[in-house]
DNA sequence: CGACGCTTTGAGGAGATTCAAGACACGTGG
DNA sequence: CCACGTGTCTTGAATCTCCTCAAAGCGTCG
């Protein structure tokens, strides 16, 4: 594990703190008021960082804290018992990671990346130290913790759809995500292969690379292997609403 | 919503609460402690009764609490954008509902009966009371939540595993869950439709039909309408850990 | 430039769905 | 108590979607 490195800086403006950073509107700060954002900013550890294919954690390892990703990718994946991979998400810049570790005090899952990452660490024993100060933090974290339940049911709708739906609403959620994180929501790079979208998807990677191509004959993107151009979102959308009008009951 | 009918009886031999209650070991007030049970069963309103095919809760309304299902059974829905019901969860007796409406206040899927039904109902002013006393139960509740997150990695496992994987595993858990609870793990009768299942496991409800016939064959299981008898558990088990050897890495 | 990994594309096949029809179970009313 | 009707369950056959295997194309990086 590397040593946090804080800045040295002596001068407030150049130092990035959970105060003026740029991702506080969707990292662990969010729903906090000033002071208790301020608080927070003396405790993490910033500037950590992870080389494409190095992992952030690993699963079974004692739950160290939260991580917040300031740039670059990951995938958060769990094993079956035959140790195939799955991936169960992938997380963008801003986006925040170890609620699989939260519960248990143990990391669920091994979190990899999938290109160069610069994260922020909120270690374990200030969560617990700031759980029992703040009930806001408490009430935050269950709340975070509550909403996978949502995403459990969006998954499970998902995983009774066609191919073509679920690389229809991959592509749409990963636009959707960037342009929350001010990135463009049209255009953007794909970190991960089609092998681990297929993966996370439950569809083969040849799937993947013929739904592509066939979106692409449609007119609704442009591909070029990793680069991706959204130029008909709404039929995309329609694409995986409308599809499954005759679906089980 | 009918009124909550608590017991007039003077004699606390007879009357059921959280302190005496059978379920304790499984509902809400596992993990607290004497005392904390003894509060909890206060606030609690007993014996509310719902007939097969009657909500408990439905999907949009405002958090009323927490549901412990003391007899009976129940399934938690959700609908797609077409309104297609999709089942989230079978809910067993002396199992807990209404943790898809912590969070926000408003409950995300719909609780039916399957059967008749009698529960317990914890009232949300009261959770929101105990939350901010006592830290123990904030801390319960995230932990359940969290667990979630478990439930959800198992859940994709399954969902790329093939329609008799599925439905070995569904087997399975129902079995187990029994089991827990004090029932024969060997011997019970689903309360759900093929249909049901099906839904629930992403498959038609023909091809649940069609693997039960196939276990049987195998002598896996003797099945008669609901009926269920599990002959060989270990070879029912090995049916969804072995057969997977060869899938997608 | 050559090697390696990722992506694309094709052909054949397996598994699950859909549609359709018949069997069975259960509750109702005669 | 039996006949009847409805809904659930079973079973078969045809079809379709997606997977697997195989080979070729493309990109990237030393």
């Amino acid at each position: 594990m590397t040593a946090s490195i804080v800045s040295k800086t002596s001068s407030t403006q150049n130092t990035v703190t959970c105060i003026n950073c740029n991702l506080d509107k969707f990292c662990i700060p969010k729903g906090l008021d000033h002071f208790e954002i301020g608080e927070l900013a003396l405790l993490v550890n910033r500037n950590n960082i992870r080389q494409k294919g190095e992992a952030i954690y690993h699963a079974g390892s004692p739950f160290r804290g939260m991580i917040a990703l300031r740039s670059g990718s990951a995938k958060l994946i769990s094993f079956d018992a035959n140790g195939n991979e799955l991936i169960v998400d992938f997380i963008l810049p801003g986006e925040v990671l170890g609620f699989d570790g939260l519960a248990t005090q143990t990391y669920n899952c091994t979190a990899i990346a999938l290109e160069t990452v610069n994260y922020c660490h909120l270690p374990a024993h200030k969560i617990d130290e700031m759980l029992t100060q703040s009930s806001c933090l408490n009430h935050l974290l269950l709340q975070r913790s509550c909403s996978q339940f949502d995403a459990q049911i969006e998954r499970m709708m998902l995983n009774r759809r066609s191919a073509e739906e679920r690389v229809a609403s991959f592509l749409l959620q990963i636009s959707e995500r960037f342009k929350q994180r001010g990135y463009s929501e049209l255009e953007f790079r794909l970190s991960m292969s089609r092998e681990e979208i297929g993966n996370h998807l439950g569809i083969a990677h040849e799937t993947v690379s013929r739904i592509f191509h066939l979106f692409q004959s449609k007119q609704l993107i442009e591909v070029r292997s990793k680069q991706v151009k959204i130029i008909d979102k709404k039929e995309l959308f329609n694409y995986y609403t409308t599809y499954s009008l005759n679906s089980q009951k």
